[in-house]
DNA sequence: GGATGGTGCTTGACAGTGTCAAGACCTACC
DNA sequence: GGTAGGTCTTGACACTGTCAAGCACCATCC
C-alpha cells in the first residue's frame, strides 16, 4: 500500500498493486508477532491481525487455511531464526564454548522475538504435524546433538549424547520459558543477567553439582 | 471462607441446592482442569465451565471476577498439589535422594493434571500478583532452595545455592513443558519413561558433562 | 480487440465468546 | 415479621473464527 514505489519495484516495472498487496503472508506473520508481543498469544485475533496488515478479515484464511495455520507459520520462521542465529555460531571451534553461546542464542532469540517465541514453544497453539515446522525445529535441535557429541568425544566418551542433550534443550529452554514473563517488561535490564546465568550454568553443566560453583 | 461446609458433607447429600451451589468454585475449578484436559488451555472458555457446573454463563464471574481470576485460581490449586506432593517428600534423608523424588514428583505432577498445569506455567494465563498464586508457587521454589543448600553443605560449600536452584527448576520445568505434548496421549507409556529421564538427569546434574555419563 | 480461467481478496452471515448492568432469589441476622 | 447482603440468572453488547458466495484483477489464448 504505502511503499510500493522504491527505485527496484519500479525499475522492475511492480507498481502499486491497487489490489494485490504484494506479500501479504509476510505481511501476516510480522502483524502476528507484532500482536503477540503487545497482548500475549490469548491477545492474538486473527481479524485484528486482518486489520493490522490493512485487509479484509477472512483475507488470512485464504493463505493460512485457519488461525492454527497462521500461527504455526510464526514458529516456523521463529525457528527458522533460531537456525540462522545457530548458524553463525559454527565457526567457534570448543564445542563447550560453542554450547555455551548457543544457550545464550537461543534465550537472546526468545526474547527477541518473544512473538514468535510465544509460540514455538507451544503445543496448543502449533500443528506438529507441518513439514516446515518439523524440519526447522528438528533442524535446531540436530545442531545440539552435534555439538553435545564433540564435548563427548572431546571430554567425556562414556556420555550418553542424546539424553545429554535432551537435558541441555529442556535447560535452556526452561529459562526461556521462566524468564519471558520478566522480559517482556523489561529487556534490557535481564538481557545483560541472562548472558551472566547461561554462563553460570554452563559451569554447572559441565562440573556438576559436586565440582561446580555456579559463579563464573 | 470455603471451610463452612466440606466437599465431603456436599458429596454425601449431593442434594440439588435450587439456587446455591455448595462450592461453586471448587466445582468451576474442577469443571475448568476437566476442559483444559480435553481441549488445552485454547479450548478453555467461561460458558463452557458453567455449562458444565450447571450454571449461568456469567456465575463464574461473580466469584473470580473474569477468566483470568479463574485460571490464576486453577494455577494456585495446581501448586498446592505440588507443595503437597514435595510434602511427604521431607522424610527422605539424603538431599541427593530428594531432589530426586522432587524431580519425579514435578514432573509427575505436571503429567497427572495436565489441566493444571497448563496454567501454572503460564505467563499469559495467570495473574501473577495473586497473593495465593504467588504463597503457593514461592513456596515450591523454597522447598527446591532448601534441599540445594543442603546438598551444597554436604558436598560443595563453594556452590551457589540460587542460582544452582534456578539451573535445577529451569531444567525439570523445561522437561515438563517438552514432555506435556506427548504425555497427554500416552500418560502411561511415557511415566516410567519420565522415571529414567529424571534418573538419567540427576546424574548429569550432580556429575556434569565431564564426569556424568546419563545413563544408570 | 474480446473472452476465459484462475488467483487474491472482499462481503455478508452464522453461532459462539467475555463482560457488563440489572434483576431475581435465598439465607441470615435483627 | 422484615431487611440486608450474598448468590445466581437474564438479557444485551461488541467482538470473535469460520464458512459460502461474490467481486476485482491478471495472464493467456483466440
Amino acid at each position: 500500500m504505502d511503499a510500493k514505489t522504491t527505485t527496484e519495484s519500479v525499475a522492475f516495472g511492480n507498481v502499486e498493486k491497487a489490489y494485490h498487496h504484494g506479500d501479504l503472508p509476510a505481511a501476516l506473520r510480522a502483524a502476528t508477532a507484532e500482536l503477540i508481543t503487545e497482548k500475549g498469544p490469548t491477545g492474538f485475533s486473527l481479524r485484528e491481525v486482518a486489520r493490522r496488515a490493512g485487509v479484509s478479515h477472512s483475507a488470512p484464511a485464504h493463505h493460512f487455511g485457519d488461525s492454527l495455520g497462521l500461527l504455526t507459520s510464526v514458529a516456523a520462521e521463529g525457528f527458522r531464526r533460531l537456525n540462522d542465529a545457530f548458524g553463525q555460531l559454527q565457526a567457534i571451534a570448543d564445542p563447550i564454548e560453542r554450547l555455551n553461546a548457543m544457550g545464550k542464542a537461543y534465550v537472546h532469540v526468545a526474547i527477541e522475538n518473544p512473538g514468535h517465541f510465544g509460540v514455538m514453544c507451544s503445543h496448543e497453539l502449533v500443528d506438529h504435524d507441518n513439514e516446515e515446522f518439523c524440519n526447522n525445529s528438528g533442524q535446531a535441535f540436530e545442531s545440539l546433538v552435534q555439538t553435545v557429541a564433540e564435548i563427548a568425544e572431546a571430554h567425556n566418551p562414556k556420555l550418553d549424547v542424546e539424553v545429554a542433550s535432551t537435558w541441555i534443550w529442556s535447560t535452556v529452554h526452561g529459562l526461556a520459558v521462566l524468564r519471558q514473563g520478566l522480559t517482556t517488561m523489561e529487556i534490557k535490564a535481564v538481557t545483560n543477567e541472562v548472558d551472566v546465568l547461561i554462563d553460570q550454568f554452563t559451569d554447572l553443566m559441565t562440573n556438576g553439582l559436586f565440582r561446580g560453583t555456579g559463579n563464573v
